[in-house]
DNA sequence: CCGTACATAACAAACGTTTGGCATGTACGC
DNA sequence: GCGTACATGCCAAACGTTTGTTATGTACGG
């Protein structure tokens, strides 16, 4: 009808930038609606005038969440199968500052996900598309025979797990685990895998 | 000096008590002065008694949280070496209602305390004797030729990222992850370590 | 009495949300 | 092309509620 005179979908992105800087700093203990307003230099009446309240709010960050570790400036993954795999896991792991803030989010949900059915919900589903995506590499991986040919649905839970146990050791204790060490640990681990009998 | 006519020690474990109920209902997020009085049937002011502010309340939450982990009425290890890591590994799973709920707890304190100092040093603390016990068990089974001699310090940082792992699938997806599919996949993980070469 | 145990109730601060208003743009009859 | 009509962007302020904390009062065993 009447087209807005400033990019709406523009705005509401800085807002989410906020958002996503609050979340980084204060987790969502400190999510608030004056924090977010404060992070961005404006009122809350902005802030509400793109999202409705405090929960789309928190709903549209998650959606962030997920997209972004999907859409990561990803190493392209060099070869399909086990090669893919590697890098995906690689793509979640908290190698870089950008993508520890990522993940001090992504853990930081996970108290208000398990109290909210909604969320909870939502979540479990994010995790499910996830695991999909590492399957499919799995799959790939066994039909070129990196892999024994064991239920890949198991095999991608038990990927998902390391993954993102080491996340929160890492996010704990990032001397103990920088980039470096945490890339050995996921090629020690992909190496026990390839060895396992089917 | 003590003319208890209420035993201090246990009624402070009764607000201890009903700390836990309302941090496994509700998280972190919810946890409030009220709510743990609600839970306690009673007023706020008994809480305050017994615990000087809501950071105590937190704190002593963590501190109930190692110790319920470490005291936990847990399968008695068979044998010392591999079968001892994987019982404790299982002790850490949440296989039965209350480890669930242990867990969520558990999973719920890493919001806030990524988001603050003290209990940040608290809890890294927590995590490296987790896996100094871990150690233990690899450097035993190791010595019994159960597991290839590789850095057991890195042996236990995998262990307990799948453990970890695991943990948080198993909370946002319980009818996926029964009790006897989590055990069925520590001991694939489990498999496939000990197959690992030196 | 005195100190512990607890209830009651008040408090300021912070919270999420709503409202009124002032801009500033587009749409359109004329 | 111009003025009215209306939608949008945003602020400032206020709303009522909930928060953590503190002060005051009552009951009672020693």
């Amino acid at each position: 009808m009447s087209p807005a005179r400033t990019d709406h979908d523009s705005r509401r992105q800085d807002v989410s930038e906020a958002v996503w800087q609050v979340l980084a700093e204060h987790g969502f203990g400190g999510l608030t609606m004056r924090a977010v307003a404060a992070a961005l230099g404006s009122s809350t009446g902005l802030v509400t005038h793109y999202f409705a309240g405090k929960r789309e709010l928190i709903a549209h960050a998650l959606d962030i969440l997920e997209e972004r570790t999907a859409h990561r400036p990803r190493r392209a993954a060099p070869a399909p199968g086990l090669a893919a795999l590697r890098t995906q896991m690689l793509n979640i792991l908290p190698l870089t500052p950008a993508a520890a803030a990522m993940n001090r989010i992504w853990v930081g949900s996970w108290d208000v996900a398990l109290s909210d059915p909604d969320l909870f919900a939502a979540q479990s589903l994010r995790y499910e598309r996830i695991r999909a995506g590492l399957r499919t590499s799995i799959e790939e991986a066994q039909q070129l025979g990196e892999i024994p040919d064991v239920d890949p649905g198991r095999l991608a839970t038990m990927v998902l797990s390391f993954t993102h146990g080491l996340v929160v050791q890492a996010l704990f204790d990032p001397e103990r685990l920088p980039a470096a060490t945490q890339t050995r640990l996921v090629d020690d681990f992909l190496a026990a895998l390839t060895r396992e009998t089917a």
